[in-house]
DNA sequence: CCGCGATGTTTGAAGCCTAAAGCATTCCGG
DNA sequence: CCGGAATGCTTTAGGCTTCAAACATCGCGG
């Protein structure tokens, strides 16, 4: 911090980009991968509270509704579309329920469930947010090629498989 | 949830893969690599927690003393290359200092910083857990070939620069 | 029709994270 | 030397997140 001429930006990935050696390539590419995704979301979490005072578990949450049937979804269905806890969900839908985006509505024939679905006020809200979001997604990504979205689409989706497939060996050896 | 045969496996990227149309192609991408990261981050925290009873974050400042000078980082110095906030800098040290994995020492020449370094017993602790750690993700990348591992880490520091450079374009108009 | 396992949701305790405000110290120009 | 800007850290308030435990209800086998 002292006699270093002018310290370049240094993340978690520039940082350790020069580990020993071993099979640490795989390192290297969770870690380039970690901060591509920690960079962008940082980027759009800040622009979300800074232009229209919310969150990104918000905006997901009324996203998935946006995308559900009328009839909304159920508390325990999100939490598996979000991909967070229930108890997550909970307080998520409580406090989007006391912005009045979204309502609650006890589910017929099973009193233990409910559907969550967006208010009108909540698809009017989504709305203007997301056309501004997608804006910005694609403004992060401009200075990639169409061919390198492309490429990087599907080498996305491998590695996706591949930590899939792990993760089923995992729980069924 | 009812008359669905047999519902396979839902996330945000694979809900949203079917949107309209438009320049929404970015988006998918957003969201796959979204979905990608995590679905790793998630499985490695669930790991640390179940076999060494740590936290990612825990994890990552560890790692980060381990691989600095040996007088260590001061507090603010690792905010930087954690990319997270002072104040949580803060509370993360005082954690660890009390599970005795690090400890600090005051700055001679500066009464306002102080440096933060292993100590024996943290410097032990981590290197048992990032041989682990380092296996894990070796494994789950393990149905990507080498070709499409390096194909990804490349393409993922052009997507990283393009982020970058609009972030930059966002500071200086 | 009764009990009991499965399912849907909530609660509680703990940790992580941020922004903003505040405190202490250092640095620097006048 | 002195005063204010800059720097390093902590505190505060609030939200997000998880796991585990508790509750409520459903559905089914006996």
């Amino acid at each position: 911090m002292d006699d270093l001429a002018a310290p370049p930006a240094v993340d978690a990935e520039t940082a350790l980009a020069d580990v020993p050696a071993g099979h640490k390539d795989e390192l290297r590419l969770w870690l380039r991968l970690l901060a591509c995704t920690t960079l962008i979301e940082g980027c759009i979490r800040r622009r979300l509270r800074e232009q229209f005072d919310t969150t990104l578990p918000r905006f997901d949450m009324l996203a998935q509704l946006e995308r559900a049937p009328p009839e909304g979804l159920t508390l325990g269905e999100l939490s598996r579309r979000m991909m967070v806890s229930n108890g997550n969900i909970t307080g998520l839908a409580a406090r989007l329920e006391a912005e009045g985006l979204v309502e609650r509505r006890a589910m017929q024939g099973d009193r233990r469930a409910q559907m969550l679905r967006l208010t009108l006020r909540g698809r009017r809200e989504f709305r203007r947010q997301s056309a501004v979001h997608e804006a910005w997604v694609a403004e992060l990504f401009q200075d990639l090629s169409a061919a390198d979205r492309a490429a990087l689409f599907r080498l996305l989706g491998r590695a996706k498989a591949s930590v899939r497939a792990a993760l089923d060996r995992e729980e069924a050896p």
